[in-house]
DNA sequence: GCAAGGTC
């Protein structure tokens, strides 16, 4: 039996299809897929299933000093042991392997720890590598007719990586972290990747904090030829001492001067005419950096762009997502594909008039890779109602970007006008998209035009509405995310799996907040930090360097054991000079943790309230000067606290945001909320002790801002029924007559929202809670009507779905493939 | 519990 080893389950399946000719049958062996036929069995990873580490008794950080994490062994061991069991009872049953792994440093790795597991229970049989970069028909065919071995060197390379990443990250962190006596969840990372990705953003912010704003004018007028109806604008300019044309003006009294002049006349004279035809070539194919800019600019968060296109991937209708290359294959062929949405309702007629085309030549960009094609429509066409909308928003944004690749250019033309007023010049800019090429086809560009009229030198045009415009240089802006991931990639930092997942983890580690991203004062100590005592681990040239090395080390001009006690030897000098400053480093970690909850002094004694957090996990905002100060305030329940730049004018402490997904609100000063609490209207008796005690309801607010009709008898009846947070509430005349109680309408925005008797409200709130059909629901990119497509297959519970075969399931509902079915199981 | 790299 000849077993085959693949980096994915996807690409396992999908290589046993090629090479079965599709009459391969699954099976799953301790939850792993195994797909067989004669003779041969293929299996696919999850990525890497080992993993390196430090022996066990270094994993307490209190027992051991960072320092000696430098010359600690390092171990691998399994961390997918399903995947590694499966692996072995395969391999004893072999007579050959075959490594199938992704084509790519990473994937050489990879192929060696599958390799290294298959060796380990049979030490006989022939071990071979092929390697294809993507998987059709022709490169895998090939790709297994001249199988290759494994390359040891290129594998070795990457474990030098992961050696030098973990000693670096894990001692440092260790260090920072014990220094500022952060333990437990709240400790203070540093890695080759994420720390210089932070200096960026930093180093943005310590820009925009030194920015001293310069106030400059701008003049306008609007110029008209001859009859016509429409004007278009013009901008004064000027030469500066370096003779290039300039539009802001620095000096008050001569924008003045040019202001009262154009003023006073009323014509002016057309001095230069320059035309000239610009072509605009359309975008080259998406890999992970550029569809994440592209799909960032219809308003998705890297993260979620990258969520989104992994179940498209794994749904079979876009290639794989994760690929620097920018280059087509030689046998993707792109009318093929074309055809495949001929006649398709949203996108056939961009598919017919591009198959019109005499020719067809898709773009291609700068980065050749062997990795995976770029980023593709496999053909497969979800209906609308299998995905969701925000998952065929960006499967139609990899449809068309790839129609856009093989369309034909567009054509601009643009045309300069200069006209004089006396000694002063304006100048216009028009432009005109004449053939709009592939913007028909990719309608994610700006394609704004700006008319200016034809023109011959000498024209007289007539001069009004001359405006002054007085505005302030602005700061830099901070990076959004995904030009943070494209510059990360310019400087070589993080891989095309990982630089979305850094951001995500630096929010995670409280180093940024709100989106752009915005550095703590914690983020720019840690980096202050790094740069006075270990520079290189936030400088980009850790990567560069790694990356010299590591060609060295696949290329036998070094070996990995050169290159890992260099790097040990350059940790150890770092860790000879932080020794002494152990203590000043903590006590700023500190200072910046306690600026970070900090939102201003406190009425009581005058020290600082903190945001805190209790140990159940709940906000609330404390004295820094607690035990000898108590007082506290209270925050809502739910979300993150976001302090606000803000403060409040009556307390001076800053304002509180709090995050929860699509129900952020503001919270606005802890302490104002605290004094707007108490009592409103009572609205009649309480139902559960109004006869026996004398009960009321009456409209609460709490000290945390939330609202509810409650019993005046609290906290001897509990009784009590919510209310939104937001909008006043007005009690009106009008009474429910089952419960005796007024109705109510909540003022907020435009339309007021008649929410009725509060009993009857909250009855119909749980009625609606308990009755919100199928967990199905919960499932990614599951909407009502697949729920109900699904209900007539039988299938009407996550229980049910599990239980069901994939394949069965893919026939009887109509477009829903195995793929899905399976995914949606693993999920459940 | 530390990193970064795969993958889900």
């Amino acid at each position: 039996m000849e077993l085959i080893i693949t980096e994915k389950d996807n690409a396992a399946r999908r290589l046993a299809d090629i090479l079965s000719g599709g009459t391969f049958d699954s099976s799953r062996e301790n939850g792993v897929n195994v797909y067989e036929w004669g003779g041969k069995r293929c299996v696919g990873l999850s990525g890497h299933v080992v993993g390196v580490d430090f022996p066990s008794e270094y994993s307490d950080w209190r027992d051991v000093e960072p320092v000696e994490l430098i010359d600690a062994d390092v171990e691998k061991t399994a961390t997918k042991e399903n995947i590694v069991a499966t692996l072995r009872i395969l391999a004893r049953k072999a007579n050959r392997a075959t490594i199938a792994t992704d084509y790519d440093r990473e994937g050489e790795l990879i192929g060696k720890e599958a390799y290294e597991i298959v060796r380990e229970v049979n030490e006989e049989i022939p071990i071979r590598r092929v390697r294809f970069s993507s998987i059709t028909e022709n490169e895998v065919q090939s790709a297994f007719e001249e199988p290759d071995e494994l390359d040891f060197d290129l594998a070795a390379a990457g474990e030098a990586r992961q050696i030098i990443d973990l000693i670096w990250g894990a001692a440092l962190t260790r260090f920072l972290s014990l220094s500022a006596g952060q333990l437990g969840n709240d400790f203070i990372s540093v890695g080759r990747v994420q720390s210089p990705t932070l200096k960026l953003i930093v180093d943005r912010e310590r820009e925009i904090e030194a920015f001293d704003p310069e106030t400059y004018w701008e003049l306008f007028a609007d110029l008209r030829k001859g009859d016509d109806v429409d004007t278009f604008e013009a901008q004064y300019f000027y030469r500066d001492e370096d003779d290039n044309e300039a539009e802001r003006v620095w000096d008050e009294a001569v924008a003045s001067e040019v202001y009262e002049t154009l003023s006073e006349r009323d014509a002016a004279t057309v001095v230069d005419v320059n035309g000239r035809t610009r072509t605009d070539t359309p975008p080259t194919p998406f890999n992970t950096t550029q569809f994440i800019r592209a799909a960032s600019a219809i308003g998705y968060s890297a993260k979620r762009a990258m969520s989104i296109a992994e179940d498209l991937y794994t749904a079979g209708y876009i290639t794989y997502p994760r690929t620097d290359n920018t280059v087509y294959p030689d046998d993707l062929d792109p009318e093929e594909l074309l055809d495949d949405f001929v006649g398709h309702s949203a996108l056939g007629d961009a598919a017919e008039s591009l198959l019109e085309a005499d020719e067809i030549v898709p773009t291609e960009g700068d980065e050749e890779t062997t990795d995976h094609p770029p980023i593709h429509p496999t053909g497969e066409i979800p209906t609308r109602g299998d995905v969701s909308d925000d998952e065929w928003e960006v499967f139609e944004l990899v449809v068309r970007r790839f129609f856009a690749t093989v369309a034909e250019a567009a054509v601009w033309e643009h045309l300069k006008v200069v006209a004089e007023v006396d000694d002063y010049r304006l100048k216009a800019n028009g432009k005109r998209l004449v053939e709009p090429g592939y913007h028909e086809v990719y309608p994610y560009f700006n394609t704004t035009e700006n008319f200016v009229p034809e023109l011959d030198e000498g024209d007289e045009l007539s001069l009004t509405e001359v405006e002054i415009e007085e505005k302030e240089t602005q700061p830099p802006r901070r990076y959004g995310q995904s030009r943070l991931i494209e510059t990360m990639e310019d400087l070589g930092v993080g891989t095309k799996s990982t630089r979305h997942n850094i951001i995500e983890k630096l929010y995670d580690r409280g180093y940024v907040e709100s989106d752009p991203p915005r550095p703590t004062r914690l983020a720019m100590a840690v980096v202050e930090a790094a740069e006075d005592y270990a520079d290189r681990v936030v400088s980009e040239g850790m990567t560069a360097q790694l990356e010299a090395d590591m060609d060295a080390i696949a290329n036998g001009e070094a070996t990995l054991e050169d290159v890992t006690d260099e790097s040990r030897e350059m940790l150890e000098e770092i860790f000879a000079n932080l020794a002494e400053s152990r203590d000043e480093i903590g006590d700023q970690l500190r200072k910046s943790l306690k600026d970070d909850k900090r939102l201003g002094p406190c009425p009581d004694c005058g020290e600082d309230l903190l945001v805190r957090r209790s140990r159940h996990g709940s906000y609330f905002v404390g004295c820094d000067g607690y035990p000898d100060c108590e007082n506290t305030l209270p925050l809502p329940s739910t979300g993150k606290p976001l302090i606000q730049e803000n403060e409040c004018e009556e307390h001076g402490l800053n304002e509180v945001k709090m995050l929860a997904g699509r129900q952020t609100f503001v919270h606005g000063c802890p302490l104002c909320k605290a004094e707007d609490a108490g009592e409103g209207p009572i609205l009649g008796a309480c139902p559960d002790c109004g006869d026996e005690h004398d009960g009321e309801l009456a409209v609460k607010t709490l000290q945390s801002g939330s609202r509810l009709v409650g019993c005046t008898r609290y906290p001897d009846c509990e009784y009590s029924l919510p209310l939104p947070r937001r909008g006043d509430i007005e009690v009106t005349d009008e009474r429910c007559e089952e419960h005796d109680l007024p109705e109510l309408v909540v003022h907020s925005g435009d339309e007021p929202w008649e929410l009725g008797c509060p009993i009857c409200n909250y009855q119909e709130f749980q009625a609606r809670e308990s009755d919100t059909g199928s967990d199905l629901e919960a499932l990614d990119g599951v909407g009502a009507k697949t729920v109900e497509k699904l209900a007539d297959a039988g299938i009407e519970s996550l229980d049910d779905l599990t239980d069901a075969d994939p394949d069965a399931v893919a026939d009887d509902v109509d477009g829903i493939s195995a793929d899905r079915v399976r995914t949606w199981q693993a999920k459940a």
